[in-house]
DNA sequence: CTTTGTTCCGTAAACGTTTACGATACTTGC
DNA sequence: GCAAGTATCGTAAACGTTTACGGAACAAAG
């Protein structure tokens, strides 16, 4: 059933019956309540693909995430949320989300290149954004609308979204020395994301305005990973001269950390100082609870969703691009893992 | 830049192109080294929307997950391994992968009307499904390739993949039984998704072939979340007569249990016995280590990209279909929440 | 030289829409 | 009664491919 058949069936031309279905201005009342009605009851619906091809849109928007183990995306699943919130906008727009796993370094850049250069895909959301990121010079070339998850310090201008860390950094930072804490190590990405070095710059930025310093000793840098949060646990508990409190840059750490204190019967809040980082379904649910900052995915998600179509339709229209820059922001909540006052201050 | 600049440019048909590019046989290979080199140079390759309108085939698969709570898709975080496998599959078969979630009544059918009289996707996996699931009928009745990733009932042949629960719940039961065990508690699910039912029955059915039975108030029902498990931590504690083991049918709600059981000092393994379920980036990491079912999720989802292709391709070839059923294996991996024996056994 | 076969390529139709344009009929204003 | 305006609709082109078909060029066989 396409529109030729329903238009054979209703005697009248195909013309009117996409101006019916597109609610277009110049159709009678009583001939769209026919067409509508016509098309309901044969399950008729445009074709997407010649839809596509007239109007030179797909109605899809792309989301790539970068995986750094092969292909194993486990470590990934908080997208799952932010996708959730992006469909969920899309879908009131109709259009339709196509998500992308890239192994970081071989064909990342390959497989962007296909979705682009076939036209599968208006835009495009690109994620784990690293420094300098080869990905964003060639979308921005290509003047393919698209929001990075993530700064970087590519020169071309582009919209982009990131966490707050300036914000985390200093509110956790600050906390943990209200708290009377003078030694605070830090965790950090060792990937090489962009947002290791924002936060590890923020962090020393906060102990800094504090008069304190955060040494390269100090960070410890390690995959953001169960095992990593372990690693760092193990590091600190190396360490001639232990820090009283810890800040993570992801919660998926504080996993494997809790695990490694345990191990040595370490409580933390009691013996040391933790503070996490975004809210996720465990650290609401870890004993001592976990210090973490608070921020809705799905939300995030959402907002993703709203830009990027509005980049899309912007282009579309041939009004001149507008980028969108936002840093999203993160409420702390303070929980059992950093309560307790540090000796030394009253 | 389209086929026919290029054939311009190289004075050279669009057919030749066409033909050159798809890797046809009646083609020079000194034309098609030609036609490839100034495709990749000039940054050409065929649109999409073009190439899906005539060949009648869009190139994408969807993958429609339900979200009981209002479309907060947190709960289903394992879905994005199951994602990245199958996205594997796709991406080497030149194909892409569209997302979709739904609320659990009311427009999950009318997301996938839509979808389908579009002819957005050339096949779709659902999830999620119901004892009886009125998508099943619909994709059926429509002839759309599809796999539902859990059983159902209904009447209609389709193929479909799920997990195996009479195999897990059999061997969780005798190896709780050989551990002395009679008084066994199993959580299921309070959701009307079919396998809830599946898991009762074959844990019914493995009890009663070690001579036990699992009475209704042996049954707790609930969400499959942290808190789901948590409330089972509950109502156990307030069973007149405790049992004194129990197997879930989600390892999510390990969580939760676990913290119930903190809560009043009952420890896993050595004051009651915990089997849980699907291996969990977090059930490795929960001390004492939970006894769960290894499965890789990954290439569970690359054995649907791989199946939903077929049967993509099948259709389009005209050929007969052929329905995939398969169980999916898990083996048991017996932890600290599950090695003491129980008094009354040797 | 004719016939047959092979290799390679161009032509044109088709896929299912949307939309610019023009045509018709009817209304309104004078 | 005529001009101008409005409401509604049909016609046909265009979007970018793929592919069936036929034709040209050439080689091999007789």
């Amino acid at each position: 059933m396409n529109i030729h058949d329903l238009a054979k069936h209703l005697n009248i031309s195909i013309g009117t019956i996409s101006r019916a279905l597109n609610g277009k201005a110049d159709v009678n009342a009583e001939t769209r309540k026919r067409v509508i009605k016509a098309a309901q009851e044969f399950g008729y619906a445009p074709n997407q693909s010649g839809r596509s091809l007239r109007q030179g849109t797909t109605g899809l928007v792309g989301f790539m995430v970068l995986t750094n183990r092969d292909r194993e995306t486990r470590g990934e699943a908080f997208f799952i949320s932010v996708f959730g919130g992006m469909q969920s906008y899309l879908y009131s727009c109709g259009r339709d989300l196509v998500v992308h796993f890239g192994s970081k370094d071989e064909d990342a850049l390959a497989h962007m290149r296909r979705i682009v250069e076939r036209r599968i895909v208006d835009g495009l959301i690109i994620s784990n954004t690293t420094r300098i990121d080869k990905r964003i010079d060639y979308l921005a070339k290509g003047k393919v609308p698209f929001i990075a998850f993530g700064r970087s310090e590519n020169a071309v201008p582009h919209s982009w979204l990131d966490l707050d860390f300036e914000g985390t950094a200093t509110k956790a930072i600050d906390h943990l020395v209200s708290l009377g804490h003078t030694h605070i190590a830090i965790a950090s990405a060792s990937d090489d994301v962009n947002y290791g070095h924002i936060w590890e710059e923020a962090c020393q930025a906060a102990m800094a305005k504090n008069g304190l310093r955060l040494t390269e000793d100090l960070i410890l840098r390690e995959p953001l990973t169960e095992f990593g949060g372990y690693r760092v646990g193990e590091r600190l508990l190396a360490m001639a001269q232990r820090p009283t409190a810890i800040a993570l840059v992801d919660n998926t750490m504080a996993i494997g950390l809790y695990h490694k204190f345990q191990d040595v019967r370490l409580v933390p809040g009691k013996d040391i100082a933790v503070v996490g980082f975004d809210e996720s379904p465990n650290g609401e649910f870890l004993r001592p609870s976990l210090t973490q900052f608070k921020i809705s995915l799905h939300e995030l998600g959402w907002w993703l969703g709203k830009h990027i179509v509005d980049l899309i339709e912007a282009k579309a229209a041939g009004t001149p691009v507008r980028h969108h820059r936002k840093i999203w922001p993160m409420d702390m909540v303070v929980a059992e893992s950093s309560m307790k006052e540090h000796r030394g201050k009253a």
